[in-house]
DNA sequence: AGGTGCGCCTGGAGGC
DNA sequence: TGCCTCCAGGCGCACC
């Protein structure tokens, strides 16, 4: 489930593999991830040289010297990595990218939730999936902005803070994560946040996601970094997929243990401790 | 119009 | 062992 940190380390990868390198071909092996792929892709793609990899919110950005910018999104089981000019393709391998130093970029995507689309360089602010999405958490995103896109709501915190409009880039671990920091339950609704929490809440986001980034993010499943190395964030979870265990630093035990919810269809987890 | 839930997908885990 | 069901959840969209 790659989100922000999972994505910022996978572009770190890439701009050492891919920056200043021209495409020499592209290997289309699917029709249609979670969208059909734009017309003419690979034809669109080969020749270019890449001149930047950038990031807004969830999405990879690598933008191209034909004025086009190619926009990826990992989905829930995307990965972007090196493999070898030899070996053959993977099961999975959707899209093969193959470098003027014969280095292979492969985007491997099990559940083909991943996307693929092709932009014009100016077009960030108003492409379909990326106009809508608030600020970025590790940069303009304050406490006023929250105070203000939460007023009035109704839903509950967590779903709202999976909502890209709210807040770019979090899913649903590092939201478990932010509210546990934070001291927040997840089911509160969002306009009763007080600006006390919220003043809370900002900082637990970024030290998370900081604090993901440095792991190089989290290896659950199929996310590795670009260059195949797994994060090891998983072993920092304070409540994310801890159900039954205790909190840390908590000194209650028995009932009062990390606890598991749906909201939404997605699991919440949460210590009734140390989130009110 | 805000809020909710579905569908897209596959692999792995657990039950019988 | 093998088959079945459930679960993981990002995100657009249909629906209320």
């Amino acid at each position: 489930m790659p989100e922000l940190p999972e994505v910022e380390t996978t572009i770190r990868g890439l701009r050492t593999l891919m920056e200043g390198r021209r495409l020499k071909a592209v290997d289309v092996r699917t029709k249609k991830l979670r969208f059909p792929l734009p017309p003419k892709f690979a034809a669109r793609l080969a020749g270019t040289r890449i001149l930047s990899i950038t990031r807004r919110a969830k999405y990879i950005l690598l933008n191209l010297d034909s004025g086009e910018t190619l926009l990826v999104h990992l989905g829930m089981s995307g990965r972007m990595t090196q493999v070898s000019a030899k070996a053959e393709p993977e099961k999975h391998d959707h899209i093969i990218f193959t470098l003027d130093n014969n280095k292979r970029i492969a985007f491997n995507d099990p559940r083909r939730f991943g996307v693929m689309d092709l932009m014009p360089i100016t077009a960030h602010g108003t492409h379909k999936l990326l106009r809508a999405i608030g600020p970025e958490p590790l940069g303009g995103l304050t406490v006023e902005h929250m105070l203000t896109t939460l007023a009035g709501k109704k839903a509950p915190i967590k779903n709202l803070l999976l909502d890209q409009r709210v807040v770019a880039g979090l899913g649903n671990i590092y939201v478990s994560e932010a509210l546990f920091h934070a001291g927040i339950r997840p089911t509160r609704p969002g306009g009763k946040i007080t600006r006390t929490e919220i003043k809370k809440l900002v900082p637990a986001i970024k030290k998370v996601l900081n604090a993901a980034l440095k792991a190089g993010g989290t290896s659950m499943r199929n996310y590795v970094q670009a260059n195949g190395e797994l994060g090891y964030f998983q072993d920092r979870f304070a409540v994310y997929d801890r159900e039954n265990q205790p909190c840390p630093g908590c000194t209650c035990r028995g009932k009062k243990q990390v606890k598991k919810i749906v909201q939404g269809g997605r699991s919440s987890y949460f210590c009734p401790v140390k989130q009110s």
